[in-house]
DNA sequence: TCATGTGAAAACGTTCACAGCA
DNA sequence: TGCTGTGAACGTTTTCACATGA
């Protein structure tokens, strides 16, 4: 076999298993913060709450970091989570929409830390333009495109109201961003070579509500519902 | 066969379906507003970014509602899915933590319309409560057990900071609501009963984040990155 | 003729169960 | 002995391909 791996020992880490990383992640940091040296599968997975299995594969995607009959060392453990994530990288971010939402993500741990820097925010709203916020001063949108020291791989956050959505989108597809995270509560169109991610906090509900009406389905299957055709 | 179907045609709708469905939901509500009277899997799967047959099957998980030869009439695939959904129903929610999160949550469309009722909202700080937001008084936490008028499938959502995040869903889970919604950057603990979903907004990026690097080994595979081990 | 609805196949993700190693 | 790492079994989701019907 040619020698050709990116990171880690050469398995393709499947996306639900990425997703999962970072709950790990965070509970290994609290462990480490309570100095546990070492963790097994089984605790680890009951505070992420998945099972076992799960989290034993999960993990040996990465490499083999646990010691059999012990478990996993804490500490190290999350270096290699990390350096599976791309944290030991440097990710500049360009957040677009200082609303409450953007402010609220500007400040939220984890968005500064973990290999993101925050470089620029921008807004339309002259209240907001020139405001402060994290050491950074909130920029006009129209000047977006004098915004240079994005790296290969910038990541652009949308947190404007849906209806500048696209066209800030657009901007940041021009000044050269490679992912964009879109919390608008809208199907954005990039070109091919930008990844998308798309968070609507509206879904989240809906989907809960689903399953609130499933399971209400499933335990009083007789008794009308309070929709009423 | 003996019949109990809580809704739509009696099967089971996977919850890679549910969390499309909102995405179709959203555009076929943008055509409704262009005065669009038909629509085909096609087009649908382009604005939703999925493909043809992901569309098909995932509505006739709710029946059939096309017509052959022509494609879905917007306005009553609209309905349908919101009865799918519960958006028919009412859905008391109650948001604890009115920072920058919680407003932007409680402003945010969707999270006022479609069945969601916000019942009441709560925070801590002194500078907080009492203010006025979408006609809602924003009550100290300590009074949540006062709150009555929470049907048997309340939601509540999270959105105070880290620390505060495990009592409060405590709290929650002592007036009785059965659903959590929580944005807070922790694995809740909650009864079995109560379903739970987390969004960590930190996760997002690092997901992005994630597939850059992958990438960027795919495409260069031999060129050392900016990792240095 | 055109596009839905759906079985059947393929791909993907999860869980099981245990061999292998500290 | 205890716990990891992993093939093999299982379940779910996606995709294919086409019969069916307006």
């Amino acid at each position: 076999v040619p020698g050709e791996r990116p990171a880690g020992p050469g398995k393709r880490i499947p996306e639900a298993t990425v997703v999962r990383l970072p709950v790990y992640r965070r509970i290994l940091s609290d462990l480490l913060a309570e100095d546990r040296q070492s963790v097994h599968s089984e605790l680890l997975a009951e505070l992420a709450r998945v099972n076992a299995s799960k989290v034993r594969k999960d993990l040996s995607l990465l490499g083999s970091f646990g010691t059999r009959g012990t478990g996993y060392d804490v500490a190290f453990l999350l270096t290699q989570i990390d350096r599976a994530l791309g944290a030991d990288d440097d990710w500049p971010v360009v957040v677009m929409g200082i609303g409450n939402l953007g402010t609220a993500l500007v400040n939220s741990e984890g968005f500064s830390t973990r290999g993101f820097r925050v470089l620029a925010l921008f807004d339309v709203d002259p209240g907001v333009v020139g405001r402060q916020l994290r050491g950074l001063t909130v920029r006009h949108i129209d000047t977006l495109a004098e915004l240079t020291g994005l790296g290969g791989s910038a990541i652009g956050v949308v947190s404007t109201p849906a209806a500048a959505a696209q066209e800030v989108t657009d901007a940041l597809v021009d000044i050269g961003v490679s992912a964009i995270l879109n919390f608008a509560p809208h199907v954005l169109s990039v070109p091919p070579h930008v990844l998308l991610r798309h968070v609507d906090l509206a879904t989240e509900l809906q989907v809960l509500s689903f399953f609130q009406l499933r399971r209400r389905g499933e335990t009083d299957a007789r008794r009308p519902t309070t929709r009423g055709s």
